[in-house]
RNA sequence: GCCAAAAUAGCUCAGUGGUAGAGCAACGCUCUCGUAAAGCGUAGGUCGUCGGUUCAAAUCCGACUUUUGGCUCCA
């Protein structure tokens, strides 16, 4: 997948279309009340900016010194007095001047800031409430009144830098969330103990999934055997799926000459994410950040047919790329990963088909993983001077990416300019089991390498020209959709991706064989079985089962060894049913086949 | 990389300057058991690493490593 060159754009996460919405208001509102204790408790504080945000509010401040926990404490307490104090919030529409002097009064610089930065044809407004005064466009509510003061909490302190530029002073960042009333704040609260208890960190240490080390590197994930049959059981659907809708699968090296990352452009606009080369025989290689140059190669290795487009190559391809120690997070942001990855080469009046059938393809694959809740993104042509290939190019490529989206009826936004410099693209977000949001598939557009590696075809008319070339990856990269799917499902992985399918659990020690030999058959059968013939008791082994989200726990004694049966427990109670063995094996294979939970 | 916090047994955590602790897991023994934890016992840690302060450091200080929450970036 080429791509990701850097992106201009900034991700605002403050949400849209709040401004009317009741709670947007009281958290803007508990933002500058937290502001006015902050200037109470440290009147030399220079103030920033302090918006509401999903499910709460922060506020940037340039402190004397470093906060403490204990200063997060004292901060509440001093907001739950301003709460309770009743304080009105006053707007007044103010000039440019007034405000200027008010501001460099108080020898807010910040503030003197954004108010140059205030378009000329808006109205400068400031809020008051108490002692405090804010460079602020509002809304607010009318007094501290109708904030709750047992309904908000400070969650956090962070750093963050002036206007998010790593060039400018560094901030102190003070996160809180408010509700309405207490019960809401609770509930969010819980929210986020439930989001904890569901982390993929915490899960792939509990269920044995994955682990980093801190002595081999951070940032590259050792998969452990548990986690390594559900990512068999990913990556064989996902060729199984590609081979069946048209793909070929490629392989390609890991490392590669200078002259590929040359010709490529990535060593000019792809090398702070490049680790330093290693020398070989006196030439420079380079570890890969991506496979587009590879799959390249292959498509140059002869002469193209317009008759043999369009080519659909995919690979599970992994790359290292280099990212700051300070973003590293579980699964979800890694040094080392596996794409998957795939590269279209096709003729320009085959590419509307070609994008169609790409997101018919990650819808498809997204439904048998359990997402359905799917949002596009469009993102077009970069501003004038910002972006490479011809204006009819781009027009063709963006409108058949939007006609693809509205095809399949997908909800979507455009982000204007949001393209790449070598093309337009589509990325989708799926939402998982808690509502989450993660952008996952993204399928791109390049007019720019099919150029620098000067790729041809061969026409109907005899005549040399340029391939279509799309870059697309449907779950991204497998660790992070590894993580993903682990708390979408909580751990408790559908049978067809559950690591064990199936334990056995022998009543007594007396029918250890024959659980043994059930095993052998459920293996034999092409099933994920495990036997517990440790010393600890039924109950203990069946809690223990439970504990690891096994979906099926056979329980097998006396009677099943009989009648050749198992007792068939569900993970998700104590409903339970006996079966045969190869009613089981059969009821097994098809909720495998059908992609049931249980 | 930057700001802040953290790192103690396999896991979860207690221990604020004076001989390293608990529960679970592991191992051993007893029990031979029908749908979420049987009982008893044993072993396990140079308290992330290196340096400093101190008669004495898990504890105080510094550097480094890693992790966490952010900033920035992104699959």
């Amino acid at each position: 997948m080429n791509t990701w060159y850097r992106e201009e754009r900034r991700y605002n996460r403050r949400i849209k279309n709040m401004t009317e919405d009741k709670l947007h208001k009281v958290r803007h509102s508990m933002a500058h009340v937290m502001a006015e204790a902050v200037l109470e408790k440290f009147p030399e504080t220079k103030i920033a900016i302090g918006p509401a945000i999903e499910d709460g509010f922060y506020y940037d401040f340039e402190l004397p010194r470093p906060l403490t926990e204990e200063d997060l404490e004292d901060i509440s307490e001093r907001m739950r007095r301003i709460i309770k104090e009743g304080q009105e919030f006053q707007r007044k529409a103010v000039s440019r001047k007034e405000a200027e002097e008010f501001f460099r009064q108080q020898k807010q610089d910040y503030k003197l800031e954004l108010l140059e930065a205030i378009g000329p044809e808006e109205e400068v407004s400031m809020y008051t409430q108490g002692n405090f005064t804010d460079l602020c466009r509002g809304p607010h509510v009318e007094s501290t009144k109708e904030l709750n003061p047992q309904a908000f909490q400070l969650l956090s302190i962070a750093g963050a830098y002036w206007r998010g530029d790593e060039k400018n002073q560094m901030l102190t960042r003070i996160y809180g969330t408010a509700w309405n009333n207490p019960k809401e704040l609770r509930q969010y609260l819980q929210r986020l103990e439930d989001i904890k208890k569901r982390d993929h960190r915490r899960l792939g240490k509990e269920l044995d999934l994955f682990s980093t080390h801190e002595e081999a590197g951070p940032g590259l994930i050792y998969w452990h055997p548990k986690g390594g049959r559900i990512r068999l059981a990913i990556e064989d659907y996902w060729r199984a799926e590609h081979l069946k809708n048209g793909y070929e699968l490629l392989y390609s090296p890991h490392v590669g000459k200078s002259w590929l990352w040359e010709t490529s452009g990535h060593l000019g606009f792809y090398n702070e994410n490049m680790y330093s080369p290693m020398k070989v025989d006196e030439n420079d290689y380079y570890i890969k950040p991506m496979n587009c140059p590879f799959h390249i190669m292959i498509y140059k290795n002869g002469l193209r047919s317009y008759r043999e487009l369009p080519l659909r190559w995919a690979e599970l391809g992994t790359v290292y790329r280099y990212e700051r120690s300070g973003v590293l997070h579980g699964l979800l942001r890694v040094r080392g990963f596996t794409q998957d990855d795939a590269h279209i080469f096709c003729t320009p009046d085959q590419i509307e088909d070609e994008i169609l059938e790409v997101l018919r393809f990650s819808l498809h694959m997204w439904k048998a993983f359990g997402f359905s809740d799917i949002k596009a993104y469009l993102a077009t042509r970069p501003g004038e001077g910002k972006s490479v290939g011809d204006d009819a190019s781009w027009q063709q490529a963006t409108e058949s990416l939007r006609k693809a989206i509205e095809a399949e009826g997908l909800d979507y936004e455009v982000d204007e300019g949001g393209g790449a410099f070598y093309g337009p693209k589509i990325d989708l977000k799926i939402k998982d089991a808690l509502g989450r949001e993660w952008q996952m598939t993204t399928v791109q557009f390049d007019f720019n390498l099919p150029e620098r590696f000067d790729m041809t075809f061969v026409d109907r008319d005899g005549k040399e020209k340029r391939p279509y070339m799309v870059h697309r990856a449907l779950l991204g990269s497998i660790e992070r959709f590894f993580g993903v799917l682990v708390e979408h499902y909580g751990g408790a992985f559908p049978v067809w991706l559950a690591p064990v399918q199936a334990r056995i659990i022998p009543v007594a020690e007396a029918f250890n064989d024959y659980a043994r030999e059930l095993k052998a058959q459920l293996l034999a059968a092409g099933l994920r079985a495990e036997v517990d013939v440790s010393e600890a008791r039924m109950n203990a082994k069946i809690r223990e089962a439970q504990q690891e989200k096994i979906p099926y726990m056979l329980i097998v004694g006396e009677k099943e060894r009989e009648s050749r049966s198992v007792s068939l427990r569900r993970r998700s109670g104590n409903q339970q049913e006996v079966m045969s063995i190869e009613e089981f094996i059969s009821f097994t294979r098809q909720k495998i086949e059908n992609k049931e939970e249980l």
